[in-house]
DNA sequence: TAAAAATACTCCATAGGTATTTTAT
DNA sequence: ATAAAATACCTATGGAGTATTTTTA
């Protein structure tokens, strides 16, 4: 016996139903049937009545449930005490853009894991590699950056921002006090590239193309954001970046100029579509979105 | 966090030394050391103040046992009612002698499960088999019928109980009214012999052989105790056994004659001479001794 | 027929083991 | 030098996953 299958226990007692229970537990329905079924074996004891389409404790199951609250209370009282959760439940396979630097994405993981005590491993990861994982199923989500139209058939997303690009310049630059800047402009701006930016912005390339705009590039490794921002601060060249990097990194000599027409590039949820509604999955959705509606979400 | 952590927290805090500790929870030290560490690392707390010869609560540590024992107080009520444990900590390879059907040894091992809350797994094995896997580690135990000086250099025995030889035959055999047979009388007798008895009787089969009595044999197979006792009983010949067996099998028509001089053998409690003095080892040895000096032990 | 639960299997995290090293008296 | 604890590495158990089957309204 074990604390997992005391916590399934009394879920599954309050919600009378195997798959529900499974959500709220961010677990799959077959293991809190195997929990159960192990649990109830080891006791020698049938603790819920079974139906398919009704499910309710047995007396011995009332009895457990009065004890086993017990038990959970003692250790909620030592969980609140010393600030930690008895053993996490259930997994969850995260992609971050591995970019992702600013805003609170990570709190509103946190948050999430603390709320249902569940097992999160994240992966850095880019954009198109996340698309591959989570069509192979080497990850339940994945929060990358992307551009209109690019999601893969298979998958599912939920645009958490949407922002326009920029041009991170510093202010010594010819173009740094222009209020926005055309593709056509792009030609006499040297862009400063990492090994990641003709996947990342490979519809922008392609743009520039068809506009018959020829781009100047540089490329700047090894990559990372600071290592990129340090060399435009240096005037090296600009960055293209989202809004909202750019606004977190501005200000000192660094000059943010919108691209006009815009571009949009999306930061967006993405999971499989079969998953979608399916048991742990739609409690993360769930979560990430009560963030976004509530404005709370910062990218 | 999970309960066996609790455990073992607690029964740290209660001896204050990890060897001791081991030794109480039937686990080898290092498994506590290690589970203290994962814990410490989660709570990102440190619950004791080691030294090499000294450990102590440190405040937070002392505040969380004051936590972990309404926890364990919780589930001991859980336990109590559904008459179950918390998760099972350690292991025991157990080898029980093949043939080993009467006495209360297996009350025994049960009472050490229920005690030290071990998972113990039991094998049936021969004894010469049983020497050969407690030698490569296969098993940690074994309890097995063995005669004087045979038990290998690498291992050693704690003798539960030592018995004579007896001969069990149908009251029709012309032997079966003897007060005692003398291997001589052997000659005279037609022994039922399975396919381990050569092994389990070597011994007899030499001291026969030394003093010029020629055996008579007969196979009975499929082998198993309750196979040989009908053939027995069916008056097809006799058994060779130790006094315990015999008695539990004797009566009705059965009648149960000793050997003279006395061949005695032994049910002995086997483990490797570097394990007897160590961790779950010596906890397990003094269960089991101290039912043989209470002479509560039945074989 | 559809929805819920159970089952079969596979995978991986982790508890616990052995062997060894480190540390402090 | 000795004894206790920590560490490194390995194995095996079991929790949780996917895919599928069974069950019943």
């Amino acid at each position: 016996m074990n604390l997992v299958q005391l916590r399934y226990v009394l879920e599954l007692a309050a919600c009378g139903n195997f798959t529900r229970a499974a959500e709220n537990l961010c677990v799959t329905q077959p293991a809190v049937s195997h929990q159960l079924k192990t649990l109830e074996k080891e006791l020698g004891i049938t603790l819920f009545q079974r139906d398919t389409h009704a499910l309710s404790l047995t007396d011995e199951g009332e009895e457990f449930c009065r004890c086993a609250e017990k038990v959970m209370a003692a250790m909620g009282e030592l969980e609140e005490t010393f600030g930690i959760k008895n053993t996490a439940t259930g997994r969850l396979r995260l992609g971050l853009y591995m970019f992702h630097q600013v805003g609170n994405l990570n709190k509103i993981v946190v948050d999430f894991i603390s709320k249902y005590n569940v097992r999160v491993n994240t992966f850095s990861v880019e954009t198109s590699d996340a698309y591959r994982m989570l069509e192979d199923g080497r990850l339940d989500f994945a929060v990358v950056n992307c551009w209109d139209g690019e999601i893969p058939p298979e998958l599912t997303g939920h645009t958490l921002a949407r922002e326009r690009l920029m041009i991170l310049m510093s202010q010594q630059e010819p173009y740094a006090s222009r209020s926005s800047l055309t593709l056509e402009d792009m030609s006499g701006i040297c862009l400063l590239f990492d090994q990641w930016a003709p996947k990342i912005y490979a519809p922008f390339i392609r743009i520039c193309r068809e506009k018959g705009v020829q781009l100047t590039t540089a490329n700047v490794d090894p990559d990372g954001p600071e290592m990129e921002i340090a060399a435009v601060k240096e005037g090296l060249g600009a960055s293209l970046v989202k809004e909202s990097t750019g606004q977190f990194y501005c200000g000192d000599n660094l000059a943010l100029v919108p691209i006009e027409p815009p571009l949009y590039i999306n930061t967006t949820l993405i999971c499989r579509k079969k998953d979608r509604n399916h048991s742990p999955y739609a409690s993360f959705i769930k979560h990430v979105l009560s963030y976004v509606e509530k404005g709370e979400l910062k990218v």
